[in-house]
DNA sequence: TAAAATTTTTAGGGATACCTATTTTTATTC
DNA sequence: GAATAAAAATAGGTATCCCTAAAAATTTTA
């Protein structure tokens, strides 16, 4: 069963694995504020259920199947912390609030979310409404009212 | 500590209490889809956490801590399902995925969450850019470009 | 009001995911 | 290459939250 924490131990890895050549244990336990005799323990579960490999002491890769399931929830992290941002969230907080939020999510739920980050990440030019939406942010009244 | 499922409990027994007068073990139960057993032990454990008060056998109440508790959970799970119902997520998905993202939320998450739903709900006409967005999910073009 | 049905509780377990302390292995440095 | 330092693994525990089965309490109905 791939639990919450399963999909957050695969991300963790998944996002590791672009900065650095070998994910380690201690790697991980810095990268979820867990302790490293944690991940040792469920690296050892990960890789009975085919989602990295690895062997004793040695460096810790993602499978085809874990690869897909990290990037994927990665891919509902950075989505999500776009929508946070979009309406205004400050950095810090929109990606430890996407972490809350990434899982378990609808296909349809990511989809829309997604198209929505990109209909205002593409558009031409910055939409209106995001200015209009951020006076109302600070002055209760829309735009419009005035 | 409050607990994600110490959340999910306070929450469902507001939730039930806004419809019924009595809020019972078995009907938790089938809120959250799990067995009376586990219920009465989680009831048990709220009411030494003085978040509900209740007698063995007896009906199940929230104390001012829990019910303050369990409204702003609702609250945010509200507004979350509003915000997925605005980027046009269907209804039986966007109830379910807020129950997901609703729990731990920075305050000034839901803050901002809120006034972006209120700015939407409250426009004196409904704003342009919905429009625009739909179209952008059905054909991938902004209006803009055509 | 007594039997039957329903609801709730208790008792005994299980899985997940975390911890500390200790040992083992690996890497570094002298 | 041996001593030291760092990293990882093991062993033994804990808390949370779920379950089934059986007992007890309450409610319904005949």
């Amino acid at each position: 069963m791939i639990t919450r924490r399963v999909e957050d131990y695969l991300e963790a890895i998944y996002t590791i694995s672009l900065k650095k050549d070998y994910v380690r244990v201690k790697d991980i336990a810095s990268e979820l504020n867990v302790r490293p005799a944690t991940v040792t323990e469920m690296i050892q579960k990960l890789g009975e259920m085919g989602l990295v490999s690895y062997e004793k002491h040695g460096p810790i890769s993602l499978t085809s199947k874990g690869l897909e399931i990290g990037m994927s929830v990665r891919d509902r992290h950075d989505n999500l912390k776009k929508l946070l941002l979009i309406i205004g969230v400050p950095e810090d907080i929109a990606e430890s609030d996407a972490c809350i939020m990434e899982h378990y999510l609808h296909p349809k739920t990511v989809e829309h979310i997604k198209k929505f980050v990109k209909f205002v990440e593409t558009s031409p030019t910055t939409p209106k409404w995001i200015k209009h939406f951020k006076e109302y942010v600070d002055t209760g009244v829309h735009s419009c009212d005035r």
